[in-house]
DNA sequence: AGCCTCCTAATTTTT
DNA sequence: TTAGGAGGCT
């Protein structure tokens, strides 16, 4: 069966043939899409049959590449817009990617109808054969919070521990699932098998209360659609017909699923572009498979690679230390990038006793940039940006700003749509459309609150549920039987009668959809909610409220607002004060910036422990070429900084340079010695001990293990911090506290606890320790403790 | 039902 | 340190 011949986006996009005209006259001149490309960028927007491999290292200009390909494709007739696959992996890129299409091509072509996020173009292909996976056309997709809910649902329902099947666990496993393509049917019994097989049948019963639902998470997009395409060969036919050429961004970002997805489209006419950097591979942790762009040649037979390799973004020096630190990974598929233009600043490196006197030395230093230093004019504040490898390391930096009044900005926090106000919000939206939306319903059926807590749900499920209706009719059915009493149920009738009038005036279009929503939000006593809120972010979110119905202009119903929210989370709502940026370095992959700092480079924090913990080598690697990324992030100046000693979790740490530091080639890096650091006295660059650890580490050994802990370098500065801490009390105190404190603690020794106070060792596991305090036995860990004698010394 | 207190865990995050 | 969740108390 097939829905091909409803009017869809194939008909409706198709080009008339003058158009095909007009683009062969055009590039019978000279094409001015192909103006100014190198012949590397040229080959690949040339190469239009068979697949075609472009490694396009960091800023060679890719999607330039890729836009005059398509346009190239466009304009010499080889493909009508509708002939064309173009996925990315965010609507950022898609965004990007529609503009400059369009202005490389003028009036002349409408768009490309499936160019877009492998997310929203699987949703288009799902809604026209959802009934092949027994789903029906109007499925809604869930968010991570409707998701969550469902399984702690399901977890409470089984009866299973949920200590030892958290939800967000279960989330995380089956979403590893879903990356890999597996379906409760097709799961391997090593997977499912490794808990108990509880882990499969969750799946399952996960997957059966979606589809009752008619829901899919996201996961289900891209699953669905191999399903499909695996079971219906006629399906996969036609769109193997349709799709001529097939364009690929970032491909090195693309998961089992994704990569599944695209083998059977391209099945047909083998023109496939996979674009993307084996060395920027960074999202390994959430079902990335760099092994997809490594095996691009033997996966698409016949298959050309094309490597962009001139930069045009960063200085030679620049360049310089990312091939430095990327040449240690193994299995790279292998650039060299280069540049024309020579000289600039060298990579700049420092060290800092602490993260505040890091923070503090950025802080200057950005205001140094702002003046204009070391022979460089000034830099806006939006040149610069602050990249690190975990969010808490944004605090530091925050604290300073905001000290010195300096105006930052922080990219990636939590998104507009994910504010608790506007889920709410969003959660009458979709009552309104669809009464059936048991999971919005759930979300608002007390918010505000209206005296339904816990009892009155459970009542109303139990309606709902052997009734066999939704939970809507269900609480319909449990106010006209009065089965909820006192205020909760005057309240219930009045939500279940304003969910009716809102969808009758959105039926009857008396009112706008706008209006509809307002009334809701009105009626509903949700604004009023947070009007009476005291909390000082209560006035925020009204005005989040208030821009969520200004959003609801730009689309004609509910329905495709709902629809464009699922899908597009972004808001890139910005000011117009000048601001630098604050971001992880996942955040910052296809950025750049004139002025790059990158604080924090210190072993266990980046790389970071827990994932070299988690994936060992291959772990390290990735956080190898996070900190490839991140150099080549900067175009003029960068500068990257470790501090010795850090506050984590409210406790003292200290740790060493990152390994990676190593691994800066000495002649692109220029080491900064400020007063009262390492060795300031005398010569700073040979006192250095980071430039000793550089100049006397052995690369190839290194390489090899991993692991640098032993060069003669690192022992001396470790043995230099060391040395200072000593002689600054309070950070020194702690640090002698907690080595000592991890290893000797013996059964019925006295100890002290800063909450607790004095109390008696009775067991001693690991570094848990199970103690009497006067106020009972408490399980403590071994480093919240000090032992009773040293109490006298303690800090606090 | 709702508030308060205790406990635990703590990268990276798009869709 | 701190945020969020769970469980207990009113």
């Amino acid at each position: 069966m097939s829905t091909f011949d409803d009017a869809d986006a194939f008909e409706a996009a198709a080009v008339p043939l003058s158009q095909r005209a007009m683009g062969a006259s055009l590039s019978a001149r000279a094409a001015p899409y192909l103006e100014g490309l190198n012949p590397a960028q040229r080959e690949a927007v040339e190469t239009l049959d068979g697949p075609v491999l472009m490694l396009a290292g960091a800023g060679t200009g890719k999607t330039r590449a890729l836009t005059a390909r398509i346009a190239h494709l466009l304009t010499t007739g080889r493909a009508r817009p509708n002939e064309i696959l173009a996925v990315t992996f965010t609507n950022k890129a898609a965004r990007e990617m529609k503009v400059r299409v369009g202005s490389l091509l003028g009036e002349a072509v409408e768009g490309v109808p499936w160019l877009g996020t492998f997310h929203s173009i699987c949703v288009k292909q799902l809604r026209r054969h959802a009934e092949l996976v027994g789903l029906k056309t109007s499925f809604t997709i869930l968010d991570t919070d409707d998701q969550l809910r469902l399984l702690k649902q399901l977890i409470a329902l089984e009866n299973i521990d949920d200590k030892r099947w958290p939800a967000r666990m279960l989330a995380g496993l089956i979403d590893g699932w879903k990356n890999r393509a597996f379906t409760p049917e097709t799961l391997p019994a090593s997977e499912a098998g490794a808990y108990d097989n509880m882990g499969g049948k969750l799946y399952a019963g996960y997957q059966a209360r979606l589809k009752t639902l008619n829901a899919v998470d996201f996961g289900d997009l891209l699953l669905h659609m191999v399903t499909i395409f695996q079971q219906h060969p006629d399906v996969v036919a036609q769109y193997q017909r349709w799709f001529k050429y097939i364009l690929v961004d970032e491909y090195q970002d693309t998961n089992v699923a994704q990569y599944m997805w695209l083998r059977l489209l391209a099945a047909g006419h083998k023109n496939i572009c996979c674009v993307g950097d084996d060395d920027q591979s960074i999202y390994g942790w959430r079902g990335a498979e760099v092994g997809n762009i490594l095996r691009f040649e033997k996966d698409f037979e016949g298959a050309k690679v094309i490597k962009l390799e001139q930069n045009y973004r960063s200085t030679e020096h620049i360049l310089g230390a990312a091939a430095g630190v990327i040449a240690a990974n193994k299995g790279r598929l292998g650039k060299t990038l280069f540049t024309e233009e020579k000289g600039g600043e060298k990579v700049r490196l420092i060290g800092h006793w602490d993260g505040e006197e890091e923070a503090r030395w950025i802080g200057d230093e950005v205001e140094a940039a702002q003046r204009g230093t070391r022979g460089l004019q000034p830099f806006s504040l939006n040149d610069m940006a602050i990249l690190v490898r975990a969010s808490h390391q944004m605090r530091a930096f925050e604290d300073r700003f905001l000290t010195i009044g300096l105006p930052y900005k922080v990219i990636g926090g939590p998104r507009f749509y994910e504010r608790l106000e506007i889920r709410d919000a969003m959660a009458y939206f979709r009552l309104i459309v669809s009464q059936d939306d048991d999971l919005a319903f759930e979300r608002i059926v007390n918010t505000p609150k209206r005296g339904l807590g816990d009892k009155a749900v459970q009542t109303i499920q139990q309606v709902a549920r052997s009734n066999g209706v939704s939970l809507v009719e269900g609480a319909r059915l449990c106010v006209e039987a009065s089965l909820i009493k006192g205020k909760g149920g005057k309240a219930l009738g009045e939500l279940v009668a304003g969910l009716d009038r809102w969808h009758a005036q959105l039926r009857a279009e008396e009112d706008t959809h706008i209006q509809v929503a307002e009334m809701a939000l009105d009626e509903s006593g949700y604004t009023e909610m947070w009007q009476n809120d005291k909390s000082p972010d209560a006035p925020g979110r009204l005005d989040n409220l208030k821009e969520l119905v200004k959003a609801l202009e730009q689309f004609d119903n509910l329905q495709g607002f709902l629809e464009h929210i699922a899908l597009v989370m972004d808001n890139d709502s910005d000011g117009g004060e000048e601001k630098i940026s604050i971001m992880t370095l996942h955040a910052a992959k296809g950025l750049e910036f004139p002025v790059v700092f990158l604080p924090g480079w210190e072993d266990g924090l980046f790389p970071s422990q827990r994932s070299m913990d988690e994936s060992g080598l291959k772990g390290l690697e990735e956080e190898r070429r996070l900190a490839y990324v991140g150099i080549t992030r900067a175009e003029e100046l960068c500068t990257i900084s470790f501090a010795g000693n850090r506050r984590v979790y409210g406790q003292w740490q200290n740790a060493l340079p990152s390994r990676f530091v190593d691994e800066l080639p000495e002649e692109h890096v220029e080491i900064l010695t400020p007063p009262g650091l390492y060795g300031h006295q005398g010569n700073a660059a040979t006192a250095s001990p980071v430039m000793s650890a550089m100049a006397e580490s052995d690369l190839q050994e290194k390489a090899a293990s991993a692991n640098v802990y032993n060069s003669p370098g690192w022992r001396r500065l470790q043995e230099r911090q060391a040395q200072r801490g000593l002689s600054q009390p309070r950070e020194s105190k702690n640090m002698v506290i907690d080595a000592q404190a991890v290893s000797s603690f013996t059964v019925g020794e006295r100890v002290f606890h800063q909450k607790f106070g004095y109390g008696r060792i009775e067991a001693v596991e690991g570094d848990k320790l199970d103690i009497a305090f006067s106020t009972g036995v408490k399980k403590v860990v071994a480093k919240f403790v000090v032992s009773a004698d040293a109490a006298g010394d303690l800090p606090f």
